[in-house]
DNA sequence: CCCAATTTGTTCGTATGTATC
DNA sequence: AGATACATACGAACAAATTGG
C-alpha cells in the first residue's frame, strides 16, 4: 500500500493549482534556495503550455504561502523566498481564527515549553546577550502611571520572552514561544485587558525575570526551569481571573511583536 | 503612535493582494462564517473596478490560504472556509522547510508538550476513547517481523499520539502534538530511520503506553505526567542515534498522519 | 437524457508599469 | 534619456462544470 495521499477524487485540483504543485515539487527536487530565480512567465507558460492567466495565478498561490517573491523589471522575474516568520505566524493564525483559544489554552503551552526553554539556556548565554534581557527588563522596571504606560510595559513583558525564544538555537522552539505570545498579545490588546491595572502581574513578572536572568548567568538549569514555571503559573493564575474566548481577527501580514 | 505595521514602503501590495485584504478584513468586519458565500467575479469586478483576471488572483491568494473554497455552476461561487488542519500543518511545514530542524528539536518540544497533555487528560476521559486508545495501541502489540511491519508500528505508535492529543480540549495542543508527530514521521519517513531495526524502543513504548492508559483510568495526573515523559525522554535518546538533519520536502497540501 | 442557465475556469491579444542598463 | 526586459493589468471571447427543468 502506498504513503495513501488522502485527496478525495471530487476536489480536484484547478490547474493554477497543478502548475504551483509542479513548481513546488520541480523546486524541491533541484534543491533550489531561496535567491534562485524561476524561469520568466513566458518561458513557463511555454514550458507548461497554460495561458498567461493561469500562470499567474499558480504564481499568485505560491506567492501567498511566502514561497516565491516576484519583481519586475529586468533582472526581474520570480524568485525562490524563504518564508518568514511573520507570514507563517499570520498562516497559522488564520487556522486559530476559526479555533476559539482561550487564555487556559495558550497559557497550557507557554507552560510547557517556556520553563524548558529556559533550562535549556542556562550557562549557554554571552554576556551581551544576558544584557540585553536585562535591558528589555528595565522598560518596565517602574510602576506604570498612565494607560498608555500599562499597555507598553505589557508589551515589553512580552517581548523579554520573545527574546528569550530568540536565543535558543531550536527553530520550532523559536518560532512556538513567539507565536503563542503574539497569539496572547492579540487577545489582550483585543480586549483591551492591559487596560485593566494589574500591578501585581508586572511587579512579580519583574522580580521573576530578575531571578532568571541570574540563574541563567549562574547556568542553573533547573532554577531557571522552576523559576520561569512559577512565573508562568502565576500569570496565568493572573490572567485567569479575566479569562476570555478569543475572537482572534484575520492576521495582517505583518509582525505583531 | 499606532499598533505600527512594519511594511517597508518598498514592497508595495500589487492589486490582487490589495483586494484580498480587503475581501478579508470586509469578511471579517461582518462576522462572516464558513459556508457564507462571497459575491460572484462579477459582481466583485464591478465592485472594485478591477479586471477579471485581478480578481480571480486575489481569489486564488485567499484560496492558498484555506481561507475561501470556489465552486463552479449555478449555486456556485466563492465560499468562506474553516482554513483546514492539514492545510495549516501544510503551510507551517513550509516554513520549516527552510529552517533546518533536528530530531532533537523536534524532541525538545515534544518532551514539554505530551507529558502535560496526558497531565490534563488524566481522569478526563471516556471508557470509549480509553478504548480507543488500547485499540490503536493493538496494532503493534507483537514484535514486528518483516521491515513493512516495523514501518507499520512506527506509524501506529506515532498515531497513538496523535490520537491523545485529539481528546485534548485545547485546540493549540492538538495542532502542536500532532504537527510535531507530523514533522518526525516526515524525517523518519523519508530518512528511513524505521528502517533500522529497534525493537528497544517499540517494546518499551509498548509498554510505556499500556501504563500510560492506566494512569489516565485512574485520573492519575502526575502518574501521567511522568509515564509520557519517560517516554519521550526515551524515545528521545533512542533516536538520537541515529540524528539526522532534516531535509524536509515543501509538504503537500494533504494530511500524513 | 438532454438542454438551458449560471457561475467559475481558461485563453489570447494588447497595453501599461517598472526597474536596469 | 532612451531602449530593453520583465511583471502587471485589462477586456473580450470561449470552455468547463454544476444545477434544475
Amino acid at each position: 500500500m502506498p504513503p495513501a495521499t488522502t485527496r478525495s477524487p471530487h476536489d480536484r485540483l484547478s490547474r493554477p493549482q497543478q502548475v504551483a504543485e509542479a513548481i513546488k515539487s520541480w523546486v524541491m527536487q533541484n534543491g533550489w534556495g531561496p535567491g534562485k530565480r524561476l524561469p520568466s512567465e513566458s518561458e513557463l507558460i511555454a514550458r507548461f503550455s497554460m495561458a498567461k492567466g493561469t500562470i499567474r495565478e499558480a504564481i499568485r498561490i505560491l506567492e501567498a504561502q511566502g514561497l516565491v517573491k516576484s519583481r519586475t523589471g529586468p533582472g526581474g522575474g520570480v524568485f525562490v523566498h524563504q518564508v518568514s516568520e511573520a507570514r507563517a505566524t499570520a498562516l497559522l493564525g488564520n487556522y486559530f481564527y476559526f479555533e476559539h483559544l482561550t487564555i487556559d489554552d495558550i497559557y497550557q503551552i507557554r507552560q510547557a515549553l517556556e520553563p524548558e526553554l529556559a533550562a535549556s539556556l542556562a550557562g549557554q548565554l554571552s554576556d551581551a546577550q544576558l544584557a540585553a534581557l536585562e535591558d528589555v527588563m528595565t522598560c518596565y522596571s517602574e510602576a506604570a502611571r498612565t494607560a498608555e504606560e500599562e499597555r507598553e510595559q505589557h508589551v515589553a513583558s512580552l517581548r523579554f520572552h520573545a527574546l528569550l525564544a530568540e536565543m535558543s538555537g531550536n527553530a520550532l522552539m523559536r518560532f512556538l514561544i513567539r507565536f503563542t505570545a503574539n497569539m496572547l498579545a492579540e487577545i489582550t490588546v483585543s480586549r483591551r485587558l492591559y487596560a485593566q491595572p494589574n500591578r501585581e502581574l508586572w511587579s512579580t513578572g519583574l522580580d521573576y525575570q530578575s531571578r532568571l536572568i541570574d540563574a541563567l548567568r549562574r547556568g542553573d538549569a533547573v532554577a531557571a526551569r522552576q523559576i520561569l514555571s512559577e512565573h508562568m503559573k502565576n500569570a496565568h493564575r493572573l490572567m485567569l481571573l479575566q479569562e476570555t474566548v478569543l475572537t482572534q481577527r484575520f492576521l495582517p501580514e505583518n509582525e505583531i511583536i
